[in-house]
RNA sequence: GGACGCAUAGCUCAGCUGGUUAGAGCGCUGCCCUCACAUGGCAGAGGUCAAAGGUUCAAGUCCUUUUGCGUCCACCA
């Protein structure tokens, strides 16, 4: 790939790829740098991901901090692996197998577990060779899956030692049932949809008096088998005097008492509520307090059970339609009302959850979230943007306990045995499980391991030390851990980013990053979300295969505000801006030397440069520091926007332009190569290909950019007086085209421009890139004139900007313009002297803490300042 | 039902602590293949900053209300 051809992303891009793979400058140790470990984990994507825009954003940002601090020095640490995502994993080989005509309970356990781990060996890669064509620098040598041998010691040990420490326990509670995957969900697994449903109002008949009876409504009719009471609340007038009354429930002929509980309200439906306890999360509690029966009408999978009676056997949603009809016809429906409510779904088949009654493991929440809690209210973690920080908040205080345990195959099997009574032995490995039992039963016992497996998220929490080799106590461990931060969807950070807060805390004593940032959701040109089913998904691979992966990151990045709506097109910018970078680099190297292209700073004697030189350099050095903070601010755009304008605006448009006819001047070369090599490493952490192939060929060095040292600011060639004194030309320049336009002054009319501020100095600017403004300008001839008073500042430097530009002689209605500045003095005067009698009033300087009295004197005397600047304007057109 | 966010040019968005004539990219119009770049250059059109009140000498920026859109949370059957 030689810079003297045209710009092919895919070329550049294949060939640093290659030198990456075989020089692995990504590869951190716990070596101890000078400015010690920067760490970041990634959010490992589940294994049967495919690299998606939402991975290509969160990746990319990973992979500009990590880029940037390994250039600054540290020992940057990015963690890559990932998750075994126990539902999804097992949902994708089980259609797999569907083709062979197979079911896992035909295969047996122990032959479907065979085939996911088939599965995980021949595609768990995948999304692993993706993530590296976006150019993320993950120290790849480290990938981990959270099903790895010590990493699932790991989950092990957490296991048991959160149930010694009586954080872990087992009960019988209703919990989401998701009846096609047949497994227990967490709270948050099961989502909230919308749903127009209905609500269906059943009477229920008085047992000594059937033509009475108690309405009550429904949104899950079928449930109503299943019935034990029926409750009111005991201070509505309506129903206080049938409390402890008997019904019969219409189908199933069971008596069921009217009882009274404060939960039922009643401005809702009826007023009377039918509880179903096995059923519903509300009426399990109203069942523990009055002692009802728990009764279960539905096998695991959703269908009807004998409990149902005439209905058993019918699915549930096939039950509902018939327990509709049946009660119709039994004319017990009064009526049937459409009712709008949420129904909770499977985050991963989208089924609708059943509310189910089952004996399942849980982890206690309240003592972990407290002490998350308290690590939060003390600043830790970070959360950026701010707004997150009570969604975060919140959640923890109403934290709930967490379902962890899941009837699947796929994932870490709880470590519990049992014996023949179905007392539980809690332990790392089965031997030890059997000398408790031993010590139990006084002689040895069979035991069963417990079937279930443990929720994904119960391994991911653990992620940021796991996967430094927790619970060992390495090098890696103290040297790399906490981690500094933590990138992810706002989506996870009830799932994923709260719980690690708390396994951090809990076992490592400490929370896991201070820095927590949550970037938007990747949607489409129509703002909906990208998905696969939806068919609006852009496909990364594709866009790197058409426009660059670095086109991709710069696009990316320059749109991620928050959410990011992207579509195809905008991939040009980046990959426009890659070309530009890629061409202006060609022009530097044609007009320069290997020597020239290298120098470094030390090799320019500032006193001796042109007025040119110290402003390209001075200028470098602001966008250098403000690409700096805003990095350190996770102002990702933004600074990107910094780059884009001073690389294309002011290094291309107008230094470049500038320079063209100097470049037979050494020193001329010397500044160009030296703010080159400074734009491509500052743009390389975002754009990391172009950058390097760039900075190898112009500097003759084969070097991993990633690894040079990030520009140092050299403060003294931040020169604010050459700044303005140039801006001022620009700014002049850029004046006069748009007077020329405004007054109709044709390319041989003669033009003037007044200016204020620093006069000699920009006259003499002026008069030394005369034939560049005028090109720049395109006007046949340009005089400069000044008449404006010089202000220099105590140091003696100019101070001010040049700001006022005008041209002058009968071209323009001189009188129209003096009436404009006098007004808009007499405005600012007037600004001027009301804050000036604020600040004499004593009662305002009284109550007005100091720095709001220092800041409206600052602008007082701003605006006097500009005033002054303005009257010399005015003086000057008189 | 609760919490939060957004509304600025045709489109996608900047606009930090309020301060001269509100910016960029894309798109559009006109002129240019000038030996780094047509994935480009130069010039130009296009905005009552969602609406209404308020605070202020000064509001796109702060406060209140309204409207529209979006997100998250949620055991009203």
């Amino acid at each position: 790939m030689d810079i003297n051809t045209r710009y092919f992303p895919k070329d550049v891009e294949e060939k640093r790829l290659k030198l990456w793979d075989a020089q692995r400058p990504f590869h951190a140790t716990a070596e101890k740098s000078k400015k010690g470990a920067f760490t970041i984990v990634i959010p490992p994507p589940n294994v049967t991901g495919v690299l998606h825009m939402g991975h290509a954003l969160n990746n990319t940002l990973q992979d500009i901090l990590t880029r940037y601090k390994r250039m600054q020095g540290f020992d940057a640490l990015w963690m890559p692996g990932t998750d075994h995502a126990g539902i999804a994993t097992q949902n994708v080989v089980e259609k797999q197998i569907a083709k062979e005509g197979l079911t896992r309970e035909t295969l047996g356990r122990e032959k479907f577990t065979e085939r996911l781990w088939e599965w995980k060996k021949k595609n768990g890669d995948t999304i692993i060779n993706q993530l590296h064509k976006l150019g993320s620098s993950c120290d790849w040598d480290r990938t981990r899956f959270t099903m790895d041998e010590d990493y699932s010691e790991a989950v092990k040990e957490v296991f048991v030692e959160l149930y010694k420490r009586g954080l872990i326990y087992q009960g019988h509670y209703i919990i989401n049932w998701c009846p096609r995957c047949e497994t227990a969900l967490a709270d948050e697994e099961a989502e909230h949809k919308d749903h127009n449903g209905n609500l269906w109002h059943i009477q229920y008949p008085f047992k000594d008096n059937p033509d009475e009876f108690v309405t009550v409504a429904t949104t899950r009719p079928e449930t109503m088998l299943g019935d034990t009471a029926v409750a009111v609340n005991p201070a509505d007038g309506r129903y206080a005097h049938l409390i402890g009354k008997t019904l019969v429930l219409p189908l199933i002929h069971r008596e069921i008492k009217i009882i009274a509980d404060d939960f039922v309200d009643s401005s809702f439906g009826t007023g009377a509520v039918k509880v179903t306890p096995a059923h519903d999360p509300n009426d399990f509690a109203m069942g523990r307090r009055h002692n009802l029966e728990f009764i279960n009408i539905m096998h695991p999978n959703g269908i009807l059970n004998k409990n149902a009676g005439a209905f058993e056997g019918l699915d549930r949603f096939e039950g509902r339609k018939a327990v509709v009809k049946a009660l119709k016809d039994e004319g017990r429906l009064l009526k049937i009302e459409s009712h709008a409510h949420a129904v909770r779904r499977c985050y991963r088949c989208d089924t609708v959850v059943e509310p189910y009654l089952s004996k399942q493991w849980f982890v206690k929440m309240k003592p972990l979230a407290d002490k998350a809690l308290a690590a939060f209210r003390a600043g830790k973690p970070r959360i950026t943007p701010k707004r997150w920080e009570k969604v975060y908040e919140n959640w923890l205080v109403d934290i709930r306990d967490w379902c962890i345990s899941r009837q699947i195959w796929w994932g870490h099997r709880i470590p519990v045995w049992y014996d023949e009574e179905g007392s539980p032995f809690v332990a790392k490995t089965e031997v030890e499980a059997r000398a408790q039992a031993r010590a139990k039963h006084g002689k040895d016992v069979p035991l069963k391991q417990d079937p279930d497996v443990l929720d994904t998220w119960f391994s991911s929490w653990l992620w940021p030390f796991a996967t430094l080799g927790w619970p060992k106590q390495g090098a890696d461990l103290s040297y790399f851990y906490p981690t500094a931060t933590l990138f992810t969807a706002p989506e996870i950070i009830f799932f994923w980013v709260a719980r690690m807060v708390m396994a951090g805390l809990e076992f490592m004593g400490e929370v896991p990053f201070s820095d927590v940032v949550l970037h938007g959701t990747v949607r489409d040109a129509k703002g909906r979300k990208m998905s696969k089913s939806l068919g609006n998904a852009l496909d990364p691979l594709e866009i790197i295969g058409e426009y660059g992966a670095d086109a991709l990151r710069f696009s990316m990045v320059l749109n991620s505000g928050q959410d990011i709506f992207i579509s195809k097109d905008k991939f040009e910018i980046g990959r426009n801006f890659a070309n530009k970078l890629w061409n202006a680099s060609r022009l530097v190297m044609m007009n320069t030397t290997p020597e020239t292209r290298t120098t470094d700073w030390k090799a320019l004697d500032q006193g001796a440069l042109d007025v040119t030189s110290r402003w390209i350099l001075s200028r470098y050095q602001g966008a250098l520091a403000q690409v700096s903070e805003a990095i350190e601010d996770y102002r990702y755009s933004e600074s990107i926007n910094i780059l884009y304008d001073f690389f294309w605006s002011t290094y291309c448009d107008w230094y470049l332009e500038m320079v063209k006819t100097k470049f037979d001047d050494a020193t001329t070369q010397r500044v160009a190569s030296l703010v080159l090599r400074g734009i491509l490493k500052m743009l390389h952490p975002f754009i990391p290909f172009v950058t390097e192939e760039i900075y190898e060929q112009f500097t003759g060095r084969e070097v991993a950019l990633t690894n040079e040292p990030w520009p140092s600011v050299e403060a003294r060639w931040h020169d604010q007086d050459v700044d303005a004194a140039v801006g001022g030309l620009i700014d002049i320049a850029t004046g006069i085209r748009n007077i020329r336009a405004q007054w109709n002054i044709k390319p041989q009319d003669e033009v003037a421009a007044v200016f204020v501020g620093p006069s000699e100095e920009s006259l003499a600017l002026l008069k030394e890139n005369a034939d560049i403004v005028r090109k720049l300008v395109r006007l046949g001839t340009v005089t400069f004139e000044t008449k404006a008073v010089t202000v220099r500042n105590a140091a003696g430097g100019v101070a001010g900007e040049v700001r006022y530009f005008i041209p002058l002689g009968e071209l323009i209605d001189l009188e129209k313009e003096k009436a404009r500045l006098k007004d808009l003095i007499s405005q600012q005067e007037k600004a001027a002297g009301s804050i000036e009698a604020r600040l004499n009033n004593p009662g305002f300087v009284q109550k007005a803490p100091p720095e709001v009295i220092e800041k409206e004197r600052e602008r007082m005397d701003l605006l006097r300042a500009k005033n002054a600047e303005l009257s010399r304007a005015l003086q000057s057109l008189a």
